[in-house]
DNA sequence: TAATCTTCTGTTATCGTTCACATACGTTTC
DNA sequence: GAAACGTATGTGAACGATAACAGAAGATTA
């Protein structure tokens, strides 16, 4: 038996059952206006036997608002992904809204796609979590001028009503960088340079800049660079470009004391290949990460790495958005970032000499 | 400056600027109808000066319908969701639909919150791939007795009008606890066995078929349990887990010489536990995982697992429910089972005797 | 030539809800 | 005892779009 095609129940049905009129009745449902406990209790009693569900597009279109926030992700299958959508949502949960995500995981065209279909939906806002790209980008800037609440998270962007929330990826590297220079190396690798602008980009000049302030040769042979796989890879597709990358270092006739990867995956794969040929971590190579994934501390030497704080990030970008939405005067910009942490583990060790 | 309390353009605002009617410039708006190739050049002229976006809930509140289908994920982290979601999607954009994701990671209150925010925004249709619950299991019953077409995958549930796609993860414990015994094995360890319902009991399950089926004695020593971390925790926390649990195998005085791992994460904290003993993969232990998530192939030694073909159960799901969603008669109900696939790499070698 | 069809545009009602306002009665206040 | 207030309900219009129908002109057919 199929019952799909019954016609929903609505507010002045309701109404007629209960006999009173269904501005009452929203009363009752909404919680709000004067209403007897008699009456509200005779139609909450209808309501429930009817099983009636208010319209949320009927509402929505009457009230100007849905209550509802968007997030638009790239790569759902990073870990950083799925912290920051849920630190997003514990904050969009407690002040009452709604969460819907969408993915846009290879184009700008499907950026488009996504913003086209949560503005079509009239969401109040969007928390934008893409790689940045110009087709995105181009759109991004429409919608804002037509008063669409945005905010971008972890992305290059910049439009004088948007607010933005990154990490400082540069740092962060010369962090990394600098850590392995205080331990004595001075050979040290980078895996998984990329010429497109980005986070990933801010990763590499850090390290560039580390080795520039310490007066170190910077040897491009040392560089593994974003040659076959493309940027947009998933995240965790760059574990296969470290396990290669290292292999080519290791071959190197004046192989790196010191690696540090794009990215914790990279530096899994890369650790792989490091302990495939016989060398032990952190003894002869020392090595690390940026992002500490969960899986980070159970790698084995657990990785030293840079934390990036994505929870933060969200909670951020969910409070900056939420403002905006929420406020009828203009809006001062905010344009926030973060410290990342180094977090010492067990891939990194002074230089034997 | 400020745009966002701009009052948004309708379709009567083009309408008087190009001066026609509503009608019409819906007619070119949504390229139905006829409209002279004049007209229509002149009200998509408006339409872009005034940057015109249509109201996706006035539209759907008249048509009935959105267009939209939504899919509520368990564990956003798991790289099989980010894979369901993909493929889902794949669908839904391919058919003309949007699709928009709710996370509900923790507890049956969430299901039941994901699903009003998704039915309240009159979503065509839901697919839902959350653990099962006794709270998220009742209210979806009575969404599908209110007639929201809905769709389980990977996911313990019975409604005579909801489909259901799940994997033969039985059938798939079993093939690899076979695969063990094949090679020789007798003394064959489970890690992450769990006392609830669900896929990950049927993992398990398959694991002592196999071993009633070849006569071989089942040693509860051998069989690791879901003890501190419970059994709703993401799945790359069971890392930890398969790296204690194996710890604790290895300390055994008749260490078991293979071992079945309820997923690859568990495995791979394994692997590592198993690598810092001193033993080696697979000439001392050979080590099955499940899942075939993307880093497995890149472990070392590469791990052998069970595929669960998360991609068709995707595109199945999506295809289920939108045949649900566009058909005007009763629908007769799926539940289909899709077979899992051994994949043997490096991590699994016959015993040595 | 009349009847029919095709093309183009407009009119009206409606989707389900809520806002703003109106009404009515009882209670307080000075 | 009249003005003011609090409580409880109802009325009508509106949110922005589209389905269904209607009308008018020109093209085609019988």
């Amino acid at each position: 038996m199929r019952t799909s095609l019954k016609k929903s129940i609505t507010l002045s049905d309701v109404a007629k059952t209960a006999g009173v009129t269904s501005m009452t009745v929203s009363r009752v449902v909404n919680q709000n206006g004067y209403v007897s406990e008699e009456t509200r209790e005779k139609v909450l009693r209808v309501v429930k036997e009817l099983n009636y569900r208010r319209n949320g597009l009927a509402r929505g279109l009457k009230r100007q608002r849905t209550d509802t926030v968007g997030l638009v992700l790239g790569d759902i299958a990073n870990p950083y992904s799925a912290e920051l959508a849920r630190s997003i949502r514990d904050v969009t949960t407690e002040r009452g809204y709604n969460l819907f995500i969408c993915i846009s995981e290879h184009s700008g065209k499907e950026d488009v796609a996504a913003f086209e279909s949560l503005t079509d939906h009239q969401v109040d806002g969007i928390i934008v979590a893409t790689r940045s790209n110009r087709m995105g980008d181009e759109y991004l800037h429409e919608m804002i001028e037509r008063g669409v609440p945005v905010v971008c998270v972890g992305r290059d962007f910049h439009d004088e009503n948007a607010d933005t929330v990154t990490a400082d990826a540069l740092n962060g590297g010369f962090q990394a960088t600098q850590h392995l220079i205080d331990l004595g190396h001075k050979k040290i690798a980078f895996i998984g340079a990329t010429l497109s602008s980005g986070q990933n980009l801010k990763r590499f000049q850090g390290y560039l800049q580390a080795l520039k302030a310490n007066n170190l040769k910077i040897d491009e042979r040392l560089m593994t660079g974003n040659t076959e796989a493309n940027d947009d890879a998933p995240g965790y597709s760059t574990e296969k470009l470290g396990y290669e990358a290292m292999k080519r270092l290791l071959a190197l006739p004046n192989r790196p004391t010191a690696v540090f990867a794009r990215n914790d995956f990279t530096a899994i794969g890369a650790i792989n290949a490091i302990k495939e040929s016989g060398l032990k971590i952190p003894s002869d190579i020392s090595i690390v990460g940026f992002d500490d994934i969960p899986m980070a501390m159970h790698t084995y030497p657990a990785l030293t790495t840079v934390r990036q704080p994505t929870r933060r990030q969200g909670t951020l970008a969910a409070e900056f958005l939420l403002r905006r939405v929420e406020s009828k005067a203009p809006v001062e910009l905010e344009e926030k970032v973060l410290e990342c942490e180094l977090i010492v583990r067990d891939s990194t060790a002074q230089l034997k000499r």
